[in-house]
DNA sequence: GCGACAG
DNA sequence: ATCTTGTCGC
């Protein structure tokens, strides 16, 4: 694990003062290899714990390689704009018990479409030097013109803050809502959506996501964290044919802040 | 001071 | 994120 590593226990105050300074070391451009395995990194919350999981696939196949866990005490409040500081512990314990390091990870939250320029995506990516794309399913700051976005699966449309880009709207599927992509660490917002796109599968959340979600929710249930590839095999099927459906509710779309 | 506000 | 049943539409 390389990148600027600092503790955790930090207050708000520190914490936005730490992202002010980490984010001049984000590398916005591409700056990464070939992309044959891809992660996915989500977090669910079970009273005062988080628990936290990766799941990392092949690419392009987009087959189950690997699926790590682990639970934290949750020791910081849920403050907009500074989530990592709430997620980070669970996901870096996570983290630490992958065997392969992956080329990418998407992770559920932004990136640079931040306030601080800032986001989850940029502080993880940095701090653990792996290229990182921001995809979240509400909007945190910005603007885009959603009536401008195509309904049709790959359009796409700029998020712009404060006079510049910073991410885009992305409609990952037919008719359904779009996902929010932004660019995290070692990726420029073009690659991110392309490689944000190539995990879609169907399904409004890119695979990786969804099955970290997956994961999250079924060890919270079922409680521990270790689970074997095959406790997710079930999701692996492809959606069922609800193109008309999902066309409707997207002349109805109305994300940023559902 | 008044809203907005990833998960 | 989490608390929660049914329900509208294909």
């Amino acid at each position: 694990m390389v990148g600027p590593r600092h503790s955790w226990a930090v207050s708000a105050a520190d914490a936005r003062a730490l992202q002010r300074r980490l984010r001049e070391r984000v590398i916005r451009g591409d700056a990464l290899g070939p992309v044959a395995v891809v992660a996915g990194a989500d977090v669910a919350f079970a009273g005062e714990e988080a628990v936290a999981a990766i799941v990392t696939l092949s690419v392009p196949a987009l087959s189950l390689c690997e699926v790590v866990a682990a639970r934290r005490r949750v020791a910081f409040p849920y403050v907009p704009g500074l989530l990592t500081f709430r997620e980070g512990p669970a996901l870096e314990a996570a983290f630490r018990r992958l065997r392969r390091r992956p080329d990418l990870i998407l992770f559920d939250g932004h990136g640079l479409a931040h306030p601080a320029r800032f986001g989850l995506a940029c502080h993880l990516g940095l701090r653990w030097d792996v290229p990182a794309v921001g995809c979240a399913k509400s909007l945190l700051t910005g603007e885009v013109a959603l009536e401008r976005l195509g309904r049709r699966r790959g359009g796409h449309r700029a998020i712009r803050a404060e006079g510049e880009v910073v991410g885009a709207a992305l409609r990952t599927a037919d008719g359904v809502r779009p996902i929010f992509v932004s660019a995290g660490h070692r990726v420029s917002l073009a690659t991110a959506l392309r490689l944000a796109f190539r995990c879609c599968r169907g399904y409004r959340v890119p695979e990786p996501l969804r099955l970290a979600d997956a994961a999250v929710a079924l060890l919270k249930r079922r409680g521990g964290s270790v689970l074997a590839p095959e406790d997710l095999t079930p999701l692996l099927r492809f959606p069922r044919q609800r193109r008309a459906a999902a066309r409707a509710r997207a002349r109805l779309d109305t994300p940023g802040t559902a």
